[in-house]
RNA sequence: UGUCCCGUGGUGUAAUGGUAGCACAGCAGGUUUUGGUUCUGUUAGUCGGAGUUCAAAUCUUCGCGGGACAACCA
């Protein structure tokens, strides 16, 4: 294994560490493995991420390999229609797995198994009810008490269990369960159910064969055993249920080999909810478009919003794992966006609400193609051309009649600088009887067109335009966060629907873009120049597009200047 | 009145007994054909007490605070 080297300056996670501590001491005999393993019954947002991430990225760094396993033991609430959602966003993220497993897949190990610990006296039929159950459980600080059928014949376990997955058990009737200590002081050791009976649901690929299905404290560790596992990362909430996937472990245990879990800090984001019961509300009613509602926090929906994978894998990179369960500012994920995209975006003109600027000393039909950069960061970008015309649209924000101080924009009598064009003076305005500005005036200096020695000359502001007679309609949506609280999952007296943001989206209809913009596709991302990012919707047509704002760009102005 | 886990600027994260650093956010300024980017400066932190040590964010201990665990979910 390679040791220390250039890596140096960066420090490791404690996860990092004790991979590496493993390695050191030679476990396992050096070999690294890890698992991805969501359960098919929902899609994977940002939070996933963090653990594909991790899960993906040990393998690949200490020279591991990494298996997408699909923990499909409840066929109640799986669907294949997840499984391939999930396929395409792990896909999305730059990932490929090494193999794709199914917990079904040991259906028939697991069975074994528990055969096995049946016959060793470790696990027994129980009769009672659920509820039945659960009141003998305890409660943390007392001890429960056992099951009047934890003590019954092996032979009489072993022909109940076969019964069960034979159908002639009613569902919900009997479990089975290992027989450990009713009085643990961790809950998950009383006596812990391994199987239930479900009838009622075909599984998503073993249709009706099992009647009888295994928990996932019974299931997830043997799976990572049979796979060979050597790290099996996950988060905090499964902390409780590390000594179980231990004893589990070892009631099969052949030789030294032994996988090790380890938890690591849930992803929180201020402004969103990342629970699948609450996403999943959302979409059912209607409350958002869709899983993929550039508002959710799901991986599809972030992708929609417009944000690249690299924008993602750049987020993850800053916030870390650790063991402290915080709550990241949602303003680091568009800080990542933002630092992403202003690599990447190309810079393109668009007038979301517009106001008609006449240059009333420019020929009538004359026309001019400018030069307009892609991308100032990167030279190599090259550029792209777009029409200049007397009769453009600017944003009704870069006129004032009258301006305060320190307004670098149109204003009567002020010279501003048409965006790769011309330096324009402002001379007026044209009213309706309202005294709403419809129209705004300037003269342009011939001298002064980009690239020709007069463009030089010093003027406070620069705005964009597009010319009226070219530039394309476009509806414009824009996303703002979907919660107007911080954390609307620890707010005790309001449902987190009553949160919502009712301005998390804006739809404007009247917009215009410049005419280089009628082949983009979906997903392009863009900078609007002085605006924000903004990418494609899938929905877009070449009659109709659609731009969906990923994020603003930052505005000083707007900031010290509020409303 | 149990077991386990966790407490470092507003937020997140480094420092593995030896100078408390980084990023985001904030504030102030320089540059700029994006009020963007970039650059510079700046505000702000080890939950508390006791102990060990030449030296403690780090080790010990007692508190305090937060979280997880009592689904036939994963």
């Amino acid at each position: 294994m390679t040791e220390t080297n250039e890596q140096s300056t960066k420090s490791l996670n404690f996860i990092e560490a004790l991979v590496e501590e493993d390695l050191r001491e030679g476990r396992n005999g050096g070999r690294i493995q890890t698992r991805f393993p969501p359960e098919p019954n929902g899609y994977l947002h940002i939070g996933h991420a963090k653990a594909i991430c991790m899960d993906f990225g040990i393998a690949r760094n200490y020279g591991g390999i990494c298996n997408l396993r699909f923990d499909d033991t409840n066929p109640v609430k799986e669907d294949v229609e997840y499984v391939d959602a999930i396929m395409e966003d792990i896909r999305w993220l730059g990932y490929q797995w090494e193999n794709v497993y199914y917990t079904s897949d040991y259906f028939q190990q697991l069975w074994d198994l528990a055969i096995s610990m049946i016959k060793r006296g470790l696990a027994y039929v129980d009769e009672q009810s659920a509820e039945e159950i659960a009141k003998q459980k305890g409660t943390p600080t007392t001890p429960g008490i056992e099951s009047r059928f934890r003590n019954r014949p092996i032979e009489e376990s072993l022909a109940l269990f076969e019964k069960m997955n034979r159908g002639e058990i009613l569902q919900g009737t009997m479990v089975l369960r290992a027989k450990i200590d009713m009085a643990s002081s961790n809950m998950h050791f009383r006596d812990p159910l391994m199987y239930r009976i479900i009838t009622d649901h075909p599984h998503h690929r073993t249709g009706y064969t099992w009647k009888v299905y295994p928990m996932y404290d019974f299931a997830h560790g043997q799976s990572d055993y049979f796979e060979g596992v050597t790290h099996s990362i996950c988060t905090l909430e499964f902390e409780v249920h590390r000594p179980l996937y231990d004893w589990f472990i070892d009631q099969l245990q052949q030789d030294d080999y032994r996988p090790r879990q380890i938890e690591f800090n849930r992803l929180n984001i201020t402004y969103t909810v990342m629970s699948k019961r609450k996403m999943l509300q959302l979409v059912q009613e209607g409350l958002v478009s869709g899983w993929d509602d550039p508002r959710m926090p799901t991986l599809c929906g972030l992708r929609r919003r417009g944000y690249s994978p690299a924008a993602i894998h750049n987020f993850i990179d800053k916030i870390g794992y650790t063991k402290y369960e915080g709550i990241i500012d949602l303003s680091l994920l568009e800080h990542s966006a933002r630092e992403t995209l202003n690599e990447s975006a190309t810079r393109v003109s668009a007038v979301l609400d517009p106001i008609k600027l006449i240059i009333t000393n420019y020929p009538d039909q004359q026309e001019e193609m400018m030069d307009m950069v892609n991308n100032p960061e990167h030279e190599d970008a090259g550029s792209h051309e777009a029409p200049f015309a007397k009769e453009l649209w600017i944003e009704q924000d870069d006129f004032m009649e009258n301006a305060p101080k320190k307004y670098f924009r149109m204003t009567p009598g002020q010279e501003v600088r048409l965006k790769g064009a011309y330096i324009v003076l402002c001379t007026g305005c044209k009213k309706d009887e309202t005294g709403k500005v419809t129209e705004v005036y300037a003269t342009y200096d011939p001298d002064t067109r980009s690239g020709l020695p007069g463009s030089e000359r010093k003027v406070k502001g620069t705005i964009h335009w597009v010319s009226a007679k070219h530039a394309l309609l476009a509806e414009v949506r824009l996303y703002d966060r979907l919660f107007s609280v911080e954390n609307p999952s620890e707010e005790k007296e309001k449902d987190f629907r009553e949160l919502l943001n009712p301005e998390s989206l804006k739809v404007l209809n009247n917009c215009r873009v410049e005419p280089w913009l009628a082949d983009a596709k979906p997903f392009d991302n863009f900078q609007f120049q002085r605006i924000g990012y903004f990418s494609i919707d899938p929905d877009s047509t070449k009659d109709h597009l659609i731009f969906n704002r990923t994020v603003s760009l930052k505005d000083s102005w707007a900031k010290s200047n509020p409303l």
